[in-house]
DNA sequence: TACCAGGTAAAAA
DNA sequence: TTTTTACATGGT
């Protein structure tokens, strides 16, 4: 959302592959063509059109791990954050705590503080921006049932995005390695936070979170058949046969695991 | 009760 | 350099 008031909602009809999308926006107090231009750059991130898969469906068509994955989840692309600070907070409240908790504190911060706007008698609530949770105090913020290093971390991101030292315009122009050493200059973000962040948030297709809980256990035993949990250095130099494109292999990776557990 | 959940930082080995 | 430990909270 920008200055003014726009909320933008989407409906897909048809297929994931050949489908169509339809994008409505209400916006007031900002230019239509304004709108509508960051409309569509929104939609294109959140859905990650930009992500080259089909280089990544050359060169792995016939990996021995992903190339029947790749067949079954034709289209599957990573799916993105509205915008990196919103990706690195969601990353800091997902640090070793179930997924469902922190989704429960993540709303309940944006109740609390981030943007409204009603539209057709609906109420949506946006994500706070930087200055909004910057200006919060630490006892505040662990009112939200944050561990103290958490409150720490979420205030550290907001006032570097809010003060200006951390920018997502100039981070996407650094290499994955000088990202990672930019973001996790904030105490509380450390290498897998700032690693979730870029592929998340920036849709980076060669990120490899080789610490993440799912590839030391979930995916080093659930498809490569370990029998106890893998060492992080073990999982970064298997990842290496899937560059340049690790993060959207592991996308795919986890896309199997989660179907391989439904049936 | 004890352990696990898509970690981090600091201390100890 | 690698391995522990405390940290908050909820579910099983």
């Amino acid at each position: 959302m920008g200055k003014g008031s726009t909320i933008v909602s989407v409906a897909q009809m048809g297929s994931p592959i050949r489908g169509t999308l339809e994008v409505r926006i209400a916006a007031r107090g900002v230019e239509l063509e304004a709108a509508r231009s960051e409309a569509r750059d929104l939609v294109r991130r959140m859905l990650g059109v930009t992500q080259d898969i089909r280089g990544f469906y050359r060169a792995f068509r016939n990996d021995v791990l992903l190339g029947e994955t790749i067949r079954r989840f034709r289209g599957l692309r990573i799916a993105g954050s509205a915008s990196l600070w919103e990706a690195l907070v969601t990353a800091i409240l997902s640090q070793q705590i179930n997924l469902r908790f922190a989704y429960d504190i993540r709303r309940e911060l944006a109740l609390a503080f981030g943007r409204r706007a009603t539209w057709d008698g609906e109420t949506f609530v946006g994500f706070p921006r930087p200055e909004a949770i910057a200006r919060q105090r630490k006892s505040t913020l662990r009112t939200f049932r944050l561990s103290r290093a958490k409150a720490v971390a979420i205030q550290g991101v907001a006032r570097a995005f809010a003060g200006g030292s951390l920018r997502e315009d100039e981070i996407a122009r650094l290499s994955d390695e000088e990202a990672i050493e930019k973001m996790t200059a904030i105490v509380g973000v450390g290498r897998w936070t700032a690693e979730i962040a870029l592929l998340r948030g920036l849709g980076r297709v060669d990120i490899f979170p080789a610490a993440d809980l799912g590839v030391v256990k979930y995916l080093a035993q659930g498809l490569l058949g370990h029998k106890v949990r893998a060492r992080e250095s073990a999982m970064r130099r298997y990842s290496e046969r899937w560059r340049p494109y690790r993060g959207l292999a592991l996308v795919y990776a986890y896309a199997e695991l989660a179907r391989k557990r439904k049936s």
